[in-house]
DNA sequence: AACTTATCCAACCGCCGCTAC
DNA sequence: AGTAGCGGCGGTTGGATAAGT
């Protein structure tokens, strides 16, 4: 292991250090619970492998697809994933996509790229109404940049700090609306809103679909009333 | 059977943002 | 404003095990 293993006896100490006290307050845990052990890795064991309803074993083929899905949308936030896999853990939900889904994923990109390389087929989606040429579209894989909680709107923005954006493209906008239920509620001067006005980004000379969604860990099942959604179809399709 | 290589995954590490002082 | 302490997160490590030779 990456560490020192957790013994049975520690795992019922923690469990019932856990049970007594309730989670958080990390920092008392290991004192309180008279283990050898720092918070984090306390928090850690708890979270991973203690705590109630976790589910074990192999994924299934929907969890997979899901997981697939919102690794395109949201990136290496392994957390807001597993958040919408009940039962798996975000450490779990990372060693299955770096064991098995990085791989498989990133050969077929290899061989999406050979192709585009190619001019055999264009797969490279194209912005709505876009005047851009096809040379001037990034790489696909580039598409899903996180950007920064930074960004100044972000910043200024006084909703809650959990909230991360992202953007994603037309063609993932239309995914979710299609396959996980998403309702694009109003448009408005061809910028789609949500439930909550947003802001509209602009990202160098792409089209775009912000999306926000919130990370707090209470989101344990399908709730895409969480995320909210506003088009930005941009300067060069207006 | 013995050895090597690949894979899996629990645990650790370092960083970040938030809060309180 | 600066800083220390905390919870939380993603990236990485390395031991256990399986598969291959």
């Amino acid at each position: 292991m990456g560490g020192v293993a957790w013994t049975e006896e520690e795992d019922q100490l923690l469990k019932k250090c856990i049970e007594r006290y309730g989670e958080g307050k990390w920092h008392r845990v290991p004192l309180l619970a008279g283990l050898n052990r720092c918070r984090k890795s306390c928090r850690l064991r708890w979270l991973n492998y203690l705590r109630p309803n976790i589910k074990r074993g192999c994924f299934a083929e929907d969890e997979v697809q899901l997981i697939i899905k919102l690794h395109k949308l949201l990136g290496n936030k392994w957390s807001l994933i597993a958040g919408r896999l009940p039962g798996r853990t975000a450490n779990d939900v990372k060693n299955y996509w770096n064991c098995h889904l990085s791989k498989k994923l990133g050969v077929q990109e290899t061989e999406e790229k050979y192709r585009r390389d190619m001019n055999v087929e264009s797969i490279a989606p194209q912005p709505a109404q876009s005047t851009e040429t096809a040379d001037s579209i990034e790489p696909r894989t580039q598409d899903y940049h996180v950007a920064p909680n930074s960004l100044p709107a972000i910043q200024e923005r006084s909703m809650s700090t959990a909230f991360n954006f992202m953007r994603v493209d037309q063609q993932d906008h239309e995914l979710l609306k299609e396959e996980m239920d998403i309702g694009v509620q109003e448009q408005v001067d061809g910028v789609f809103v949500g439930d909550l006005a947003t802001e509209v980004h602009q990202f160098g000379q792409f089209d775009e679909v912000n999306v926000l969604g919130r990370s707090d860990e209470g989101c344990s099942q399908w709730d895409w009333d969480d995320l909210m959604f506003d088009m930005d179809y941009g300067p060069n399709s207006l």
